[in-house]
DNA sequence: TCCAATATTATGC
DNA sequence: GCATAATATTGGA
């Protein structure tokens, strides 16, 4: 599958989302390095030079801990059917609400997956869309995050949600 | 096929 | 608080 790589420019840094023939398919946290290739704007379809518009638009948004009103297609086929379910069900989480692995475990069916579901948050590629940032250990402390406790704890600030201190 | 690792949780000390 | 067992899913040997 062909993917293509472009930047994102926000307030926070520069993000980098892929994008394959079905739609956004990852998004990664600023990685520190400076500049990279990226070949922004060369040789991309406008079909997803389109999706990459909607993307950095909505990422601006979320950011600000508002509420996106549209997306981007996103392409999660690349995960298991498991993580998929738990990853739509992240979807349905209202901005500043925030969930424990095992809600989430429950409403998927499976209230004994617990672990399993903190693998599927793990395993997500596009956080801040699909908010596994607003999935908390049981007693509302911090889980684990991806791209570092530190943008977790940054990003449920701006949504106005509470979190235990660690 | 089996084994180890996990962004958990409940329980016991 | 900290250590431990139980649990579902995944990825690698």
């Amino acid at each position: 599958m062909k993917i293509v790589e472009l930047t994102i420019p926000t307030a926070d840094g520069e993000f980098l989302a892929r994008y394959s023939a079905k739609g956004l398919c990852e998004l990664w946290f600023p990685d520190g390095k400076k500049g990279k290739k990226a070949g922004d704007g060369a040789q991309v379809s406008n079909q997803i030079r389109e999706w990459h518009e909607r993307t950095v638009e909505a990422l601006n948004i979320a950011l600000k801990g508002r509420d996106p009103k549209t997306f981007p297609p996103v392409d999660l086929s690349n995960g298991t059917e498991f993580q998929q379910r738990v990853w739509e069900v992240l979807r349905t989480i209202a901005m500043g609400r925030t969930l424990s692995y095992g809600e989430v475990a429950r409403r998927i069916g499976k209230p004994k997956a617990v672990r399993a579901v903190g693998g599927a948050c793990g395993a997500n590629p596009i956080p801040v869309f699909v908010p596994c940032h607003r999935v908390l250990a049981a007693n509302q402390r911090l889980g684990g995050f991806s791209g570092g406790l530190d943008w977790k704890r940054r990003l449920l600030a701006r949504e106005g949600a509470e979190v235990r201190a660690e």
